[in-house]
DNA sequence: GCATATTTGTCCGTATGTATA
DNA sequence: CTATACATACGGACAAATATG
């Protein structure tokens, strides 16, 4: 069964990661055992396995006796994430010094992808190229574990995206933005690209928790 | 088997947990999967659910088809943890602001309770109290997440102290410099607090990074 | 409130693959 | 290279809790 260089249960909670943040099961689903055994081609244990990993990210939840749901951020949530994506994005940018330009290549890259994206009017497309900004910004720290927590608060973020309704207006704003921070680090202007990035989150907070609460409502309405 | 509203998997796992930390399991040991099944009286499936659990804290490392062993951090790892720890603690005090003063009773409690060890000569509790210290200081960000991070990077520094010879040198110079820090809580000055406490991460780094090397040779001269 | 059906939680037996002696 | 030990993974079974009528 083993033929590559990683177990089951970590396939099969990459298959059902994508699965996730593509939106095919969105916030508040409930994944049930037996349905995905059949579907992954996996056992029991070893989907288990999946949704232990799954969910110490923070992409799914354990209800005792009741399963395993994809995660639905309240705004408690929603605040807590983006206090700590102030702390390490803007604490990463001001502690920068002497950075290599090869170094932003990256950030770049990701600036000009969302540019292009914002030119054909795909909005998810230019979300997900300013998420990857943001990844890349706080590699510039060289740090594991840096990269691994900022992974994950852009991987629940992202789930956060999929229930908003008008991801143009959510997106597209910070496209210039991320270009303007491009500017302040090409120039080393470090200090002050950290004040802006802090002014840009409290921003984007703002926007999504009272999109995410429209949205929230909506579903209110829905179903109850 | 469930009369607790905690699941065996994560019942064992913070048996397994604490055992480690205590230093039964010292870093590098394996955990062998039938050995244990009998000892916590659980099944594969579960105690390997356990595993995932704790290898996704940090405190345990998954081998394929070798087995899951006790974390052994590298000179790397130990660099990246407290690169981690700078960032994550001294933003969360520089960004500090009108602070109640019963929010400082239980860093209080910690100072006084590692003088205590101090007197009587337990340089292990002094390095627990120190540890708390931290973790309360943290927990003044009043996040969840903050707080689930620093327990993580703690629990993994934990492990580190343990293999350490001399802990009197280890954790001594520090309770003087937590009192320290408390003072400056209390009279306000976190700008002040923030910078002393980066200074002080940093020479606590370079000693655990010595010390750490040298237990290191220690280790290798034994086994090989 | 009660009985039932469904789903999760847990355990066991077994087969297969991999690493190490 | 062979053999052994062990981790990995599967499938079936039963217990326990929840949800539904």
């Amino acid at each position: 069964m083993g033929l590559v260089n990683q177990s089951a249960a970590e396939r099969a909670a990459e298959v059902l990661r994508c699965r996730i943040t593509e939106g095919e099961f969105p916030p508040g689903t409930q994944l049930s055992e037996e349905g995905l055994t059949a579907a992954l081609g996996v056992s029991r244990n070893t989907l288990r396995e999946a949704f232990r990993l799954l969910a110490h990210d923070g992409l799914l939840v354990h209800r005792l006796h009741r399963g395993v749901f994809v995660v639905e951020l309240d705004a408690y949530a929603l605040v807590d994430l983006y206090r700590m994506r102030r702390l390490l994005e803007c604490e990463v940018v001001r502690s920068l010094e002497g950075l290599d330009d090869a170094q932003l290549v990256p950030l770049r890259r990701e600036v000009e992808a969302a540019e292009a994206a914002m030119v054909r009017e795909d909005w998810l497309a230019v979300g997900t190229a300013n998420m990857h900004f943001h990844q890349h910004l706080v590699a510039l720290a060289e740090s594991r574990r840096v990269d691994k927590v900022a992974r994950q608060l852009l991987a629940e973020l992202r789930l956060v995206f999929l229930v908003v309704a008008n991801p143009r207006r959510l997106h597209v704003p910070y496209v210039e933005r991320n270009r303007r921070l491009l500017g302040l680090l090409e120039a080393g202007k470090y200090r002050r690209a950290a004040s802006d990035l802090e002014e840009y989150l409290r921003i984007s907070e703002a926007q999504v928790l009272t999109a995410y609460g429209a949205a929230a409502e909506q579903r209110g309405r829905a179903s109850g």
